[in-house]
Order: structure tokens, then sequence, then C-alpha cells
DNA sequence: TCCATATTTCGAGTATTCTCGAATTATGGA
DNA sequence: TCCATAATTCGAGAATACTCGAAATATGGA
């Protein structure tokens, strides 16, 4: 993953209402949810919202498909792979016992929330 | 991880400067980097820095503290890991088959550039 | 104490971002 | 074709963010 890329996904998320829309796409899953339906779980009008997933489009993390009136949304997984990637690169660029316990953690040697 | 710090966290590293010293640090470890040598080493003015540093710190990827005149900055290892397990968490909320390709590339299974 | 160094804080100017109402484009159905 | 629905684009106003020079604070040494 490129620099700009990892700016442009990092700029997106840290905005409350993208990172919400995000985060509702991820639940979503595979099948996505239209532009109207995610305005309506988040109380965000439609221009706002559209506004805000062209910035999620740019960057990588969502894509949309149209189906009908409708346009989908959905998240992109193999985005947020590169993503966490890109950060545990920069972790242990060079320093590889920097990221060990990172690997334990995600591996579920603590009790992690995620996977099990 | 709440809410409120992952969007902390995202909004900081989602500014080109901000992005490079953290990365930095990360390069540096443990044992941190004084404000003045980050400064000379991304060629940007120490009060801007300044700034950049205070988001980050309130953001809490990085922390500081004094060394005689220097105030020495590292990045928080943790504060890393608590992000990616926030982003992950998020990704396999209620569906664990969209985490295993993830869990795959990290735990080294195809490549992985890190930690191998 | 006095001075130099290291860093932060202040204030202002510019740029960018966020949100909104109104207008526009695209699609499907009568 | 005409209308309703779904979403985006346009333009403007308000709020934030970024950068800088100048001033202030803190530390160490003569």
């Amino acid at each position: 993953m490129e620099k700009d890329t990892a700016l442009a996904a990092f700029a997106a998320l840290g905005q409350e209402t993208r990172l919400d829309v995000f985060r509702l796409l991820v639940k979503a899953g595979q099948e996505g949810m239209a532009a109207g339906a995610i305005s309506d779980a988040l109380d965000v009008r439609a221009n706002t919202l559209s506004t805000h997933l062209s910035v999620l489009s740019r960057s990588g993390l969502v894509h949309a498909r149209r189906d009908g009136r409708s346009i989908v949304y959905h998240a992109d997984m193999a985005a947020i792979q590169s993503l966490v990637t890109y950060l545990l690169n920069d972790c242990c660029g060079g320093k590889p016992e920097l990221c060990a316990p990172l690997f334990s953690m995600l591996q579920g040697g603590s009790g992690s929330s995620c996977c099990d």
C-alpha cells in the first residue's frame, strides 16, 4: 500500500459520520447497503451522506454498484487488510521484537474478542 | 477502545506530516526521538511540529517525556495494537468468516513482509 | 544571575472540510 | 411520455485545520 492510499484511508476514517458509515457497511457484509438505507440508519441527510460516501470511495475503503434506482455500497475487506498490514509493517520495520506482542494478541493469545 | 479514541487516532494519522512523524517514531523504537531531531529529520518547523506532536499525543498514539532540555517522543505500541483490534473487531462483528482471510495473512500465510 | 538551547504557546492568515438547500441526473413504472 | 423515487452535484456559509513569525516558558551551564 502506498503512503497516499493509507493517508486517504486514515483521513476518511477520522471523521465521525464516515467511521459510522464504514462500520455499518462492514456489519452489512458483502450484500452492502443502499445509500438511502445508510442515510436512514444513521440519520444523515442524503446529500451530506453522498459526499462522505464519495470520500470513502476515493479512499478505496468502500465500493459502489448500482442496483435499479439504488446505489449499493459495500466495505472493501481487502482495503482494511492492506491498511492493517501497512500499520504493522511500520510497526516492525527493522525491529521485529516490537511487533511480536501484536501478533500474539491477534492470534487470540490473550482472550481476544475477535474471531476466536 | 472507545469510538472517540479511534476517531482521534485515525484523524491524527490522516495528515501527512503526522503520519511521517508517527512512522519515524515507530522506527525509532522505545528510546524515541527528541522534538528537535524529528524536526530536523522531516524538515518541519519546530512550532508547526509541536502542534502536530500535541495532536498525536492527545490521540494517545505517542507519549512524551522530558530529558534535560529536550522533550523525547515515542510511539505507543499498545495504542497501535488497540487501533488494529478496533478495526478487526469491526471487521468480524457477527461475521467471523469475513475476518478469516485477514488472520491468515497476518499470520504470515501469504509471503507477508512483516515479522516473518 | 545571565545566557544559550529546546520546545511550546499565541495570534493571524490561508486553506480545507463539513453541512445544507436547491437543482440536476438516472432509473423504473404507469 | 410523464411522473415519482434514489442519489449526486452545485454553491455558499460556518467551522476546523494548517502553517508561520513572534513571543513565552523551561532547562542546563558559565
